[in-house]
DNA sequence: AGCACGCCGACT
DNA sequence: GTCGGCGTGCTC
């Protein structure tokens, strides 16, 4: 008998056995439904072979279902990605078939005319119809406003029968893009890299690159004309290009229709479901070449894929946290391992892991050195706050005001940075001391004064500012702790009460539109200062800025995090890197309370190569990543006890290892979230030990209770 | 994720 | 005496 193993999408371990009915023709890849329990569940078919029998009674598989079937390769990479992840293959595949969950977009409804008939009763407005559909079909609402006539008047000409109802389904236009449409001129660097990648994509093989240059130094161009020579070799080929936030999409898709004189697809959570379906289809189909998307757009299913970007391949934002747990530029690696195509990952500031990767050897490391144009890099200077500390009740020191004084003068811009949302992090009762935290959890509600109200930034909990201490009752009594971003424009609208000011913040900033038309404001001249959080330090261009100030250089560097130092230097690196890019040179302002940290050293003498150095060496001491490798379990429950035990009969069970060590448990970082009770354990490992081996190994033999929630979290970055 | 089985409070 | 609360466990 023949017998499939059916991936589900259900947070069980392993792919589930059926048999195959006599004539059913399957086949890995292949879509079917299968009996689980009392319901039919859509699933993915990852093997089918000939067996004499099996040891227990199978379930018939019910029928392959009328959709594409997943590729193999595609199938290889979600099998890879969950054993990498220690997550539930079936929950895997299931992200590769997202896009289908939506309909088909609805067929366009036109009208057109049925041969020679003519109406009954000519009317005026009837005429008029007629002559402005002419020979063509229209949508029944656009003749109406074309010919000036009612829309009854149409109904009643197609009722008539003068007139006939045709649907035209939404051809989705994918247009071919043109490798020759607008070729850019490059530089020596920029040719250089360009062919380099070309070069690895016409072989066939995996070849993995860092693309590194610095802000402006045409990252994007190269690569694209590496897409370019690959699409003259081969009509048929497919280009993801990753970014990590979607609110980038939009620039880097006019600049890929102003090379290849076509639009790529786009693909993330904001476009609709219907489109993605159509994309799905057509990337299945190899209809479409180019993708532009987020971290998801991974899960396609390309048949021909033979280049993967990952542009800002060292933001934190290729993590993704919730549900399955991944990271990105870690996948992208390995799906272009998997279909043997180039991957590049492109930065100005590349992650220590990417680094390592490159001076090893393991990455081609393709660098590219000049800024175009004049433009060069700003000067920084570290400003210390213990020599010019701001007065109290404010953030900005002297040095950093007269700086914001003279550039508005020039009728130059400001960028202002602080990554903190809101207008203060803390809110404190004088009276007594109580901290206002939301409910169930210990994270402080953050003050949002746009709104009025108290934000707990974890858990999205908020409240209207009280006019008592909920804790002691005290009137009046409650003071704002600390600067957030709409604090800082305050100050700003206070010092400076002519100067045009924005706050660009997840909350000024909703969705993309609203990103997109500030970002244009401001590269328009029409703000002289914009006070923003990360959101606004990557990516955009503003010929007028020429002062990037950071009001707490030091915010990254407290918290004996992991990754705290690289973020600050990517961080700073990236928002300074914004002042200056046109003819007037800029300059960045770091406000400090230790200027004497390495970091803020390296970055003040503009020194890449000696912060990289100074981590690097204190992360080989330490033999953490990407000298070492490290998984977090948490576990979390709304009983407390349940957690604690958990945590001890895992301790219990670890596995003998060497090279390996598990830390924990320990309370997590954020040790009550929405009323569930926190523990977690750090393994670290050498970098050729097996850690998924070992983790199975010892996930295998605890039992957790249902009421405990285990995440498991390969190579961590949050550490909250 | 569903859906079923299994022990403790307010109803005809 | 039952109907039903959702805690726990299973689904090839």
């Amino acid at each position: 008998m023949k017998v499939a193993s059916v991936l589900i999408p259900l947070p069980v371990p392993e792919a589930f056995d059926y048999e195959v009915p006599e004539g059913l023709d399957l086949a890995r890849g292949d879509q079917a439904a299968v009996p689980l329990g009392p319901r039919l569940v859509r699933g993915i078919v990852s093997e089918v072979r000939e067996t004499t029998g099996s040891n227990r009674r199978l379930k018939a598989v019910a029928e392959r279902l009328d959709e594409p079937a997943l590729p193999g390769r595609t199938v290889d990479f979600v099998e890879w990605a969950a054993r990498w992840t220690l997550s539930a293959p079936g929950e895997m595949a299931a992200a590769a078939l997202k896009g289908l969950r939506a309909p088909r977009p609805r067929p366009e409804r036109r009208v057109r005319r049925v041969g020679e008939r003519s109406p009954a009763r000519p009317t005026a407005a009837r005429t008029a119809a007629l002559e402005a559909l002419g020979e063509r079909s229209l949508a029944a609402a656009e003749l109406a406003r074309a010919a000036g006539v009612s829309a009854g008047v149409v109904k009643g000409l197609v009722d008539e029968g003068v007139l006939e109802v045709v649907e035209i389904a939404a051809a989705a236009a994918f247009d071919r893009p043109d490798p020759d449409h607008a070729p850019a001129a490059l530089n020596p660097d920029q040719a250089a890299a360009a062919t380099a990648l070309a070069e690895a994509i016409s072989t066939g093989r995996f070849a993995p690159f860092l693309l590194d240059g610095v802000t402006g130094s045409g990252k994007t161009e190269a690569y694209l004309e590496a897409a370019a020579r690959a699409l003259k070799a081969d009509p048929e080929a497919q280009i993801l290009i990753l970014l990590p936030e979607i609110a980038l999409t939009q620039a880097v898709i006019e600049r890929i229709a102003a090379r290849f004189g076509a639009a790529p697809a786009e693909w993330h959570s904001g476009v609709a479901p219907p489109r993605r379906r159509q994309v799905w289809e057509a990337v299945r189909a190899g209809r479409c070449n180019i993708v532009v998307g987020a971290r998801s757009a991974l899960f396609l299913p390309f048949v021909r894929l033979r280049m993967i970007v990952v542009d800002e391949e060292h933001d934190g934002s290729f993590k993704q946290e919730e549900g399955l747990v991944y990271h990105g530029r870690d996948l992208a690696v390995a799906r272009a391992r998997i279909e043997e195509a180039t991957v590049v990952l492109a930065s100005a500031t590349p992650s220590l892991e990417t680094l390592w990767n490159a001076r090893h050897g393991r990455y081609g490391w393709l660098k590219l050195g000049a800024r175009h144009g004049a433009a060069v890099l700003p000067e920084i200077r570290l400003v210390d706050l213990r020599e010019c500390p701001p007065d109290p009740q404010t953030w900005l020191s002297q040095p950093l005001r007269e700086a914001i004084g003279e550039a508005l003068l020039k009728g130059e811009q400001t960028l202002l940075f602080l990554n903190r949302r809101g207008y203060a992090p803390v809110v404190l009762c004088r009276a007594c001391g109580h901290r206002l935290t939301a409910p169930d959890t210990d994270s402080w509600l953050v003050e949002h004064r746009y709104t009025g109200r108290l934000v707990c930034h974890l858990t999205g909990f908020s409240m209207p500012r009280p006019k008592t201490c909920p804790s002691c009752g005290a009137e009046d009594s409650l003071v704002s702790v600390g600067p957030g971003v709409e604090r800082v424009e305050e100050e700003v609208r206070q010092l400076f009460p002519e100067a045009r000011t924005a706050v660009f913040s997840s909350d000024t900033v909703p969705d993309g539109r609203s990103a997109r038309e500030l970002i244009q404001r401001m590269a328009g001249g029409e703000i002289d200062i914009l006070v923003a959080t990360q959101a606004a330090a990557k990516g955009h261009n503003f010929p007028h800025l020429t002062l990037v100030g950071v009001v707490d250089a030091d915010l990254g560097l407290r918290g004996g995090d992991l990754r705290a130092a690289e973020r600050t230097f990517q961080l700073l690196t990236q928002a300074t890197g914004r002042a200056g890019r046109a003819e007037r040179p800029g300059r960045a302002l770091l406000q400090t309370w230790t200027p004497e940290h390495p970091v803020l050293q390296a970055l003040a003498a503009g020194d890449r190569d000696a912060f990289v150095e100074a981590e690097m060496a204190e992360r080989e001491a330490a033999a953490l990543p990407p000298h070492g490798r490290l998984a977090a379990l948490i576990l979390s429950s709304e009983n407390p006890q349940a957690v604690e035990k958990a945590a001890r009969d895992l301790a219990e069970a670890i596995p003998n290892a060497e090279r390996l060590e598990v830390y924990g448990p320990a309370d997590a970082p954020l040790a009550l979230v929405r009323g569930r009770r926190r523990k977690r354990l750090l393994v670290r490992a050498d970098r050729d030990v097996d850690l998924q081996a070992f983790l199975r190994t010892w996930l295998g033999r605890v039992r957790i209770p249902a009421s405990v929630r285990l995440n498991v979290d390969v190579d961590p970055y949050s550490f909250l």
